[in-house]
DNA sequence: ACCCTGTTGTGAACCGGTTCAATTAGTTAC
DNA sequence: GTAACTAATTGAACCGGTTCACAACAGGGT
């Protein structure tokens, strides 16, 4: 039934009795007089026409299909980077998902296959982001990066995450509770020097009177659980651990479950990345959620936007949103002084 | 850095001395002795070439871009969605995610717009399989549906889940336990008629002797906690739930946790399509996992095998595999006669 | 009338590959 | 030595749009 010839700008020029340059212009709306533009426009909806983004990409130069590029391993990445992708579609732009696993080493790969498809943008949950072959990409293919700007790109734009705000109300609600010492479970990320989350907690730890023990551990449950515990077997356990991922936080509640340890009588557990899974657990994580939407949109308009508009930095920054739930709570014994 | 302009077809023939025509049908492999195929490739790696695939997608007719589109509402196919679009990549395809939110028309709004955008191919998690509008995607457009056959489109490719051999297996196994009314929470499919899984769970339930109670709930945790709830309010409480999926299962646990039943002593829990939560819970929950990479690569291939190649039939069937965990246990009332 | 500017419309070239039909070179056969 | 056939190579057309440079024509001003 189908069987109708795709209709080429060739035919609604001939039906409208044009050339097709001025078709193609009129179509487009950059000529003609108002009277032919809405005359061409209705021949060609009526023939049912619509152009081919090949064809139109060729002359152009530009595909339209855009990557999004990162570690996608955890649940939050994995949603995020299908929300994108859809977002991405609204505005006509296919996308290629790449995940990379976690290793700079794909990362770099990828970058480089990616050259090869001649995609116009890229959208990057970095993997690691101070790397240098973000330069091996050409200049006029737009990167957005999400998470933490490219050091070696400081023209590309960013969208960031206001970790010191983040990492701040986390230490303080612990603090609040009478926390004295936390652990902190950050994902491991290969090469990245110097973390500047665990950085931030060490200081704004100190300023509170906490003391902070960072441990890094994968962002998987299984691994997040053994990381947990070993933190939780060190000879001065922690009465809170703060996990960077909700992931993590659900392998401390495993971890936690295994030592014998009451959630959150005797240890108090602090979400990040709010899942849907957060308010199944039990006790329900009191963690940090994002306005996924927000940033979606955000990361999608950085890299369709013209040149140079909107913000001067090229950056954008979006606040954690604190959801207090059941996972925290005063720690039982009064935290010992050392022992 | 990276100024150099991108090198066409015709430099590499410039650089042979040969006509570009030579050149194209050597680097396929095409036509030309051994010598000129290798020296051609030779140079055209040294320099760097590789060729476009937009003017390449012009000129054959294919875009080289597939559309992934269902609902993608849950984890599973959350992760199936961008596992498939890496599987894709790795064929050097690109892709569409298209997420239509639960809805046949948006699903069918999806299918319209997709036509425009030339994909030629579609991998389906259809939320209406039996729904007429899977037709009016062109016919030469490849459609591999994955979980459902499109009933209007018998030429398209399916891989299936053993669904008879999964729900089987679930009743059987709560059979076993002493288990003798059973509810069943489905997800809610709109306009699908005659669920399968529902219909096979009220047969081979009555052919174990086990009462079935069939209600259809959100695949959303929270709308699952509603959905179960209800279902436990009923007279004849049911001493087993069977989710069909993790998602709902979640759901169930909080509707037990709210009405105090403890799991699996007051209430046994079956899942389905093991999540990398279902042994973070606790207790552990006792699912169906699949073997999702085989399932991507089974659809993937599905895609891009060559006209009628692979079964005859055109359609995979994988079966669950049965997860023994720690959320299901003989009831702990032997279910009383009614009342 | 005449020049100037501004708008509409046009043919042809172009984007970067693939493919057809025709030409040229290379073998083998008699 | 030449007919006969196969393999290598090529120019040109094509895919379906966009864009450039220029022609045709309109109205305004003096």
């Amino acid at each position: 039934m189908t069987g109708a010839q795709r209709k080429t700008l060739q035919d609604i020029a001939d039906a409208a009795g044009l050339s097709k340059a001025a078709t193609s212009y009129a179509l487009r709306g950059l000529r003609g007089s108002e009277a032919t533009q809405a005359r061409v426009r209705a021949i060609a909806d009526e023939l049912g026409y619509s152009a081919d983004p090949i064809a139109r990409a060729l002359a152009n130069g530009r595909s339209g299909n855009v990557a999004i590029v990162g570690s996608l391993r955890d649940l939050w990445r994995q949603g995020l980077a299908v929300m994108l992708s859809e977002g991405l579609r609204a505005q006509e732009l296919s996308s290629i998902i790449a995940d990379v696993d976690g290793s700079p080493q794909r990362e770099a790969a990828v970058l480089r296959s990616l050259a090869a498809q001649r995609v116009d943008g890229i959208i990057a949950l970095p993997v690691d982001p101070s790397a240098e072959y973000w330069t091996q990409v050409p200049e006029q293919t737009r990167i957005v990066s999400i998470g933490d700007a490219l050091t070696a790109r400081p023209e590309s734009e960013s969208v960031l995450f206001d970790n010191e705000y983040g990492v701040g109300t986390a230490l303080q609600h612990l603090a609040d509770l009478g926390h004295r010492t936390v652990g902190l479970l950050a994902p491991t990320l290969p090469t990245t020097p110097g973390r500047p989350a665990e950085l931030l907690a060490q200081s704004l730890g100190d300023s509170m009177g906490l003391s902070v023990t960072v441990s890094s551990s994968p962002s998987s449950v299984h691994g997040a659980a053994h990381a947990a515990s070993q933190l939780l077997a060190g000879r001065e356990r922690p009465t809170a651990l703060f996990c960077l991922g909700d992931s993590i936080a659900f392998g401390a509640y495993r971890a936690a479950r295994d030592l014998g340890l009451q959630v959150p009588a005797d240890l108090s557990i602090l979400g990040f990345d709010d899942s849907e899974l957060a308010s199944l657990v039990s006790p329900e994580l009191t963690t940090f959620g994002w306005d996924e939407q927000a940033i979606v949109d955000a990361a999608v308009s950085a890299l369709t936007m013209p040149e140079g508009t909107g913000t001067a930095s090229g950056r954008v920054m979006f606040r954690p949103i604190f959801i207090d739930r059941e996972s925290t709570a005063p720690p039982s014994t009064p935290s010992a002084p050392s022992h």
